[in-house]
DNA sequence: GAAACACTGTTTGTATGCAAGTATACAGTC
DNA sequence: GACTGTATACTTGCATACAAACAGTGTTTC
């Protein structure tokens, strides 16, 4: 069981189902919940020193987005991503993101790029520090704040969620996520970020695709049989 | 040993959690519960002859996905489709269902094309008997299969989450959903079948864009100030 | 008459209690 | 020794109980 769980000691303002949510979430994010290993509601109750209905509620979310599951009678388990399903994610972001950067470019307000160019040297900071899971949640803000920008919470969600599940199976598989392709994804993610600043759709949306392209490449024999 | 025998996966009688969620939401996209009415735990749980435990598990996974909302402390409600969300997920289906047919195209095995063909004849069953509600979850069907056709859960996801609050849009707003409409719906997607049944990935593509662009021009006015 | 205050009733949010179901261990049988 | 049947402990799922928060109302005070 995750030692990272803290108790939580908040009067109710933020509900404990909340919070909840957001710690298993999290735990989950950073790899501290291994793939398959059993949930037990009271541990977790007890870990975050709250009592299990909360819990339950924050459990029943997770279990409806599909990052845990529910064995027959008896426990839940977090999700496995799958190869299969790790593809089908990056593909389906691969298909949205030229569109939201585009239109990103098109209608960002100003303040939007310091936001950006703020997320990116936090997800450069993280690279210094060899810290992978910042870095991999940096790079999560990064696509969001341009969802955001572009102006569409619904493909700006779905991006989210299927980075958070790449991201499970890259730390769960102990994948390459190696110092060189974190560089080079800030690299790109800088390039973008200009092309946004000079208002220039295509070539946002032309980096956008080079950048998916040059993972794909980074990420080599995921791929391997997915041809299309 | 016989190898054909394949392990139960009988969930346990559907959980109550399951069951709220599924009367509460369908009581919603049937137009039944209309936006920003209160919605009080004790009510439904006594409506579903049930206690409020699975009850408020069921709405605060219908919260999570922004169904329903809560005012601070006192009280959930129907949550309001604005004509800007609207317009947002409407733009974002349109740019993620040409590459979903187009991938059904190629990937689709033949009797997914019945079931597309069983859900058409739904669609035009509802339409006969002037089930405008009947249409609407016909028509989420429909789109919903052709994205599990083409082997993506994730844009499928997006798609069918969008269209029911899209629905929820015309419903609450008694938006034009006139006869004409749902026939010309049904002819467009009856066409998109046929161009799927030839393996044919451009035309079903050029299709659904005619059949977004369609759409438009019959909601007419709900896009007059968003011109993209 | 208006404003401030307290009270009450309703509803949420959390905790706890209890029954049902499954896995595991263990004993019994061939 | 392997297999089957049974008991036990653990965990879920639901119900109920309790506490805190907020809305509305009535009352008191100036």
């Amino acid at each position: 069981m995750a030692t990272s769980l803290q108790p939580v000691n908040l009067s109710r303002s933020p509900r404990y189902r909340e919070v909840a949510y957001a710690a298993i979430k999290d735990a989950i994010l950073r790899g501290q919940l291994e793939p398959n290993q059993p949930l037990v509601e009271e541990q977790l109750a007890t870990l975050l020193n709250i009592s299990r209905t909360p819990v339950r509620e924050a459990l029943a979310i997770l279990e409806h987005e599909g990052l845990i599951g529910a064995r027959n009678g008896r426990g839940l388990y977090i999700c496995t991503v799958t190869r299969e399903q790790f593809v089908e994610m990056f593909v389906a972001n691969e298909a949205v993101e030229p569109f939201l950067v585009r239109r990103a470019a098109q209608h960002a307000r100003d303040e939007q790029f310091a936001e950006l160019a703020a997320t990116l040297e936090q997800a450069e900071a993280s690279v210094a520090a060899h810290d992978v899971v910042g870095f991999l949640r940096a790079s999560r803000t990064f696509h969001r704040l341009i969802g955001v920008a572009a102006g569409n919470a619904a493909l700006t969600d779905l991006v989210v969620r299927n980075e958070e599940r790449t991201d499970m199976y890259l730390l769960s598989t102990g994948q390459a996520v190696q110092p060189t392709m974190m560089e080079a994804s800030n690299r790109e993610h800088a390039a973008i970020l200009r092309a946004l600043q000079r208002r220039d759709p295509e070539a946002a949306a032309r980096l956008t695709i080079y950048h998916a392209q040059s993972l794909r490449v980074r990420l080599g024999e995921l791929f391997s049989e997915h041809l299309d």
